[in-house]
DNA sequence: AAGACTCTGTGCGCCGGCGTACATACGCTG
DNA sequence: CAGCGTATGTACGCCGGCGCACAGAGTCTT
C-alpha cells in the first residue's frame, strides 16, 4: 500500500463506493500531482490512464480545423478523466488537458478495466457519471450556440469555481479564449464587462470571484442545469432563477 | 413470438449481436411506425421504451430557454434511442423528435433493462455506441461554434441521409432552423447557396440530394469525423478531404 | 538597468447571423 | 373558384464576434 495515499479520499466518485471497495480500489492508485498545462489525452490516442482529480481541474476539448479548440467538458473531484474506458474502448475522442494544478488518483486503463469488471458498485458509479457528462456536453454545446460570450465565461468561472478549492486562480486570457472557442480579445472584452459590474476582479492572470451571486445572476440558465445533474437532483422542469434577480441594464444572456 | 417480426433485422445495434442472443431480443421486441413529429421523450421525462430505429431517424434536442431547440444527435439504424438505460438512469436530459418516418423496434425500459444485465454482448455494443454518440455530440458542438450555416447545413442533409434509405425527403425550412439552431431565413439562404450550385434541390419542403461528393465538399470535416467513428474506423488523425476538391470559390465553412 | 517576453487593452473595418416585416407561391378545403 | 393556411423568398437595420494590428504594462532574465 501506498503510504501517500493514505489521505482522505476527496474524490466524489471513490468515495460514494462502498467502504471497502474504496479501500480496495486506493490501495491500487496511485496519486500523482497533476500541472496546469499538461495534456493527459491527445484526439485519438490510446487512453493509458484514468484519473480521479483530488483538487485539480481538467479540461475536455475538442479540436477542430487543427488549430481551434473549444471546451466541451470539465471534470473535478465530482469526476473521472477517462470515460472511454468505462465503456470499454481505450481511445479519447477530446485532449484532456489539466486546467487547475492539484493533485489526482490515477492506475493504468488495462488494471482499471479488470477492477470495474469485478465491481458492480464501480460501474454503477461510472454509469451515473458517464449520463451527467453527456448532458454537461449537450448542455454546453446549446450554450455556445445561444449565450453569449459575456454569460459563456461567467458560467465558466462559476463551473471551475465548484471544483477549485482557492479563490484566486490563475488563469490567462488567451487560455480562457481556448476554452470559449472565441478570440482572446474577446475574453478581454467580456471579462472587463464582469469586473465593471464588479463581479470580479482580473488582473494579469489573476482571476478572483468577488460576487458569486451576482455572477449567477449574470451567467444563464445552463449553469444551473449542469449543477442540478451533478448535484444528483433530476431536473424535470427548468427552474429559473428569480428574473427580478438579473438587473435589466446589466447583461443580455443572448443574442 | 410477433409474426410481424419476422422480417430482417434493419438495425445494425441488433444485427451486431450474436445470431442467439439478437433473436431473443427480437422476439420481445416490439415492431412499431414512427411518424416525422412524434415525440418519443421530452427532457427530465421518465424514459417508457427503447426504440432501435429501422428505416427512421429520430432527432435528439436540447431546449434552451424554453423556445429554443438544437440538435445534439441524430439516431438512425445504426443506433439506439434511449442510451440513458442503458446507463441505468431512466430520465432522458434531451427531447427525442421523429425526424424522418419509418419503423423501429421497441421495448418497455424496464424489460429492456433485464435483458441488458443478462447479455454481455448488448452491454459491449450499447458501450461502443455510446461513446460514438458522446463523440458526436461533441463534433455537433464544436461544429456549431465554428462553422456557417451552410456547411453545417449540407452535413445535416449528409447524416439524415446516411440514415434514410429515400432520397427525396421531406422537411420544412421552419423544422431544419430548429435542428440547426437558426432562423428560419438562415436556412432559406444556405439553402439557396446551395441549390444554386445544384447540390441540391429544394422545392417546398422536398429534399433532393443531386450531387453526394459536392455536398460533401461543401460541409465541413465534421461530417467525415462522425461517418468515421460510427463505421468503426478508430480517428488517429483526421485525415481531411483533399482540399483541391473544394473550389475556391464556393463556400466559406467558416467565419 | 536594459532588454526580452508575456499578458492585457484598444481601435477599425468586416461579415454572419438576428429580429422584424412583408410579399409571394403552392395546396388544400369548402 | 375563392379563400385560407402553410411554406418560401426578400429586404433592412442592427449587433456580436472576427481578423488584424499595435500600444501599454507587468515580469523575468542577464
Amino acid at each position: 500500500m501506498n503510504i501517500a495515499n493514505r489521505v482522505p479520499v476527496a474524490n466524489s466518485l471513490l468515495a460514494a463506493l462502498p467502504r471497502k471497495e474504496c479501500q480496495h480500489l486506493i490501495d491500487d492508485l496511485e496519486r500523482v500531482a497533476l500541472t496546469y498545462g499538461e495534456v493527459l489525452y491527445e484526439p485519438g490516442e490510446q487512453i493509458k490512464y484514468v484519473y480521479f482529480p483530488n483538487d485539480c481541474v481538467v479540461s475536455l476539448l475538442t479540436l477542430v480545423d487543427q488549430h481551434q479548440a473549444l471546451e466541451v467538458g470539465l471534470v473535478g473531484r465530482e469526476g473521472m478523466v477517462g470515460i472511454p474506458i468505462a465503456l470499454e474502448i481505450a481511445i479519447s475522442p477530446v485532449r484532456a488537458l489539466v486546467q487547475g494544478s492539484g493533485t489526482a488518483m490515477r492506475m493504468k486503463a488495462a488494471r482499471f478495466l479488470k477492477e470495474l469488471r469485478q465491481s458492480q458498485a464501480l460501474q454503477r458509479e461510472l454509469h451515473r457519471y458517464t449520463y451527467t457528462l453527456m448532458a454537461q456536453i449537450t448542455q454546453t454545446a446549446a450554450c455556445n450556440r445561444f449565450h453569449v460570450v459575456e454569460a459563456r465565461l461567467a458560467r465558466w468561472l462559476l463551473m471551475t469555481h465548484d471544483r477549485m478549492q482557492s479563490n484566486p486562480f490563475r488563469l490567462t486570457q488567451e487560455f480562457l479564449s481556448q476554452m470559449l472557442g472565441v478570440r482572446r480579445v474577446g475574453v478581454t472584452k467580456a471579462a472587463r464587462t464582469l469586473q465593471q459590474y464588479k463581479l470580479i476582479s482580473y488582473s494579469r492572470g489573476n482571476i478572483t470571484i468577488l460576487d458569486r451571486k451576482g455572477l449567477e445572476a449574470a451567467c444563464c440558465s445552463c449553469y444551473e442545469m449542469v449543477k442540478d445533474m451533478h448535484d444528483g437532483a433530476r431536473v424535470r422542469q427548468s427552474h429559473r432563477r428569480n428574473p427580478a434577480l438579473v438587473q435589466p441594464e446589466t447583461i443580455a444572456h443572448s443574442r
